[in-house]
DNA sequence: ATAAACTTGACTAATTTAGTAGGAATAGGC
DNA sequence: GCCTATTCCTACTAAATTAGTCAAGTTTAT
C-alpha cells in the first residue's frame, strides 16, 4: 500500500492553510517555510489539490491559496485521495494477476486486505480537517 | 508507511500452512507452488517467521515447516511485524527531523499518523490466522 | 513594466522492493 | 556412505518508487 511523505506533507499543508483565519491568501512560499517542505514539492502538491476543488489559487503578487470549504467539510481522504491516487492494499482484482485467482487455489488472503482498507479509509474518512487543527491549539 | 508484498506472501503463506490439518511438515517448495510465490523469497521469509517463534522447522527429506503454536494463538500482527520489521507511519520522533519539531513549528500532524499506526495495528491485533482459515472455508 | 506568485513538465538521485543466485548444512533412505 | 530433499544463509541486482530539483513559462496586482 501507499503511505508517503506526498500524503502527509499535503495534510500538513492543508493544516496549515486551515490555521491561517485571515481571508488572504497562503502563498507555498510560506507553508514551505513554516513546514519545511521544498517549495517545488509543495508546487506538485497543490496543483492536484487544486484538481481535487480543495483549494482555489489567487494568481500575482499578494496571491497563494485558499480553502476551497470550510476546514469542517474537508474529510482527510479527499486530500489523502488528491495527492496519492489511492490507498490500495492489493492489487489482484484480475484473474491474471499472481498471487491471486489461481484455477485451484484461492487468494485467501483477498478479504483480508480488502477489510484493511476499509478500514483505513474509514480512519481518514472519519476526520476532518477542522478536526486536525482544533486538536492543534492545545500545544500552545 | 509499510505493508508490501513482504506482508502479504507471509500472511499468504502462514493461512496455507494453517490450512494443513496434517502433521508432517510442509515443505516451502509445495507452498510456493500453491500461493505461487518464488521459494527463494519464501526462503527469506520463513526465516523470520522462524526467528520470531511462529514457525518450526524440520531438515531434511520430509522436512518442512510447521506452525509453532495453534493457529488460533498466531495474530496477524505478529506475522507482520516478524516480516515487515514494523508498521511505521512517521519518523519524526526525533526533534531533529525534517518535517518536525522545529523551534517555532509543531508537527501538527504527528498525533494523526500516530493514531492511524494505533489504528492499522489495532486491526492486525484484533485478528488470528484462525479467524482467517475459517473464513476461507466458506468459498468451497 | 515588474515582480510576486502560480503552472507545468521534464529530469534525477537515492531508496526500497521483490526478487535471483549460489552455496552450505542436515537428515533420511537406499 | 552416498544421494537427494530440504532448510539455512548471504550476497547481489533489476525494476519501481519516492522525494525531490530544475527550468521555463503564465498571470495579474501594483
Amino acid at each position: 500500500m501507499k503511505l508517503t511523505t506526498k500524503g502527509r506533507y499535503a495534510v500538513m499543508a492543508m493544516a496549515d492553510l486551515a490555521t491561517n483565519k485571515d481571508f488572504k491568501p497562503v502563498s507555498l512560499n510560506e507553508i514551505a517555510i513554516r513546514q519545511n517542505i521544498s517549495l517545488s514539492y509543495l508546487e506538485q502538491l497543490f496543483l492536484k489539490l487544486k484538481n481535487n476543488n480543495l483549494v482555489k489559487s489567487v494568481r500575482g503578487p499578494q496571491g497563494g491559496y485558499v480553502l476551497e470549504k470550510n476546514a469542517k467539510d474537508i474529510k482527510l481522504s479527499s486530500i489523502i485521495f488528491a495527492v496519492n491516487e489511492e490507498v490500495k492494499t492489493l492489487n489482484c482484482k484480475k484473474e491474471s494477476k499472481k498471487g491471486c485467482g489461481g484455477r485451484s487455489v484461492k487468494c485467501i488472503t483477498h478479504n483480508l486486505w480488502d477489510d484493511l482498507e476499509k478500514h483505513i479509509n474509514g480512519f481518514f474518512e472519519s476526520k476532518n480537517l477542522n478536526d486536525l487543527v482544533s486538536k492543534q491549539e492545545n500545544f500552545f
